[in-house]
DNA sequence: TCTGAAACATGCCAGGA
DNA sequence: TCCTGGCATGTTTCAGA
């Protein structure tokens, strides 16, 4: 799929603030509102545009300690994996969850309140989980950067 | 900060799905339009909210592969840390950047279209970058769990 | 793919319980 | 904090180029 740098523009628009209205951004990108609606739903209606979401400020909710967990199974075979993903989609406190190559399998990122929270999560749901070899826990100190915005 | 069963239920709507307008909202939460705009602007002044964006389709902008970098800086020194992190943030493929603990300093997840575009970008920016030890490179297979929301 | 205009829905504010 | 009502604004559709 390509874009013209009128598409990308506004992408980019939208990646930042998606509460800009059609007529606003009619106006950076002088065109008309009905031109620019157009392309929007354009993008829309083709899957460019995934989804429009609402992101929380982390520490107003008190979920701003973030750890990376790295996590291998005891087997390989592929009941063991589908099984291990079907349950770790299920716990909210998983954000992101990636099968990935390397030394482990997976890369897990996780938002809880603190330590002690944390160490309930891995006791009482992570840990129990079928199949787990072994994990490693890195910890978040700060972040420097946390973009959804894709550059085109 | 904490939030009553309503406020937790708006925050799980729009994170999920931002467009849903104000009398959807009301519709789904027994309440008037307004009761319910009140809420959502308190939560936006407060900064709970922190900003609406748009979440595009990684497929169809044609930056599918997902690597995670793990890297270690040659020395530790305060300068050493904000000069990489300065130019780190600066570059577009770069998505996210943390500093953690453990054997590596930063963790980075990285966007691009394919692997030979991963290799131009470790050759000629990353690895530029002054103060750098070392990196480890892992690359994702497939997306397991992938969301913006905080389940409250 | 664009412009301009008209119809419709929603956002947003006032006034009050 | 909630409600009802109303005006301003933006969205959406349509005709025409």
């Amino acid at each position: 799929m390509t874009f013209d740098a009128t598409d990308r523009k506004i992408l980019m628009l939208l990646q930042q603030d998606s509460t800009r209205t059609t007529k606003e951004l009619s106006l950076k990108l002088n065109l008309s509102v009905t031109a620019v609606y157009e392309r929007v739903k354009k993008l829309e209606r083709e899957g460019v545009v995934d989804r429009y979401v609402a992101v929380l400020n982390q520490k107003k909710v008190n979920r701003a300690f973030v750890v990376f967990c790295h996590l291998k199974l005891t087997q390989h075979a592929k009941e063991y994996l589908t099984h291990f993903e079907q349950e770790v989609v299920r716990l909210d406190e998983v954000i992101e969850c990636y099968h990935v190559s390397g030394d482990y399998d997976y890369i897990l990122k996780i938002f809880v309140a603190d330590m002690e929270e944390y160490r309930e999560f891995m006791v009482t749901k992570l840990t129990t989980l079928k199949h787990i070899g072994s994990t490693h826990s890195t910890f978040m100190i700060s972040e420097v950067k946390n973009t959804n915005v894709i550059t085109l």
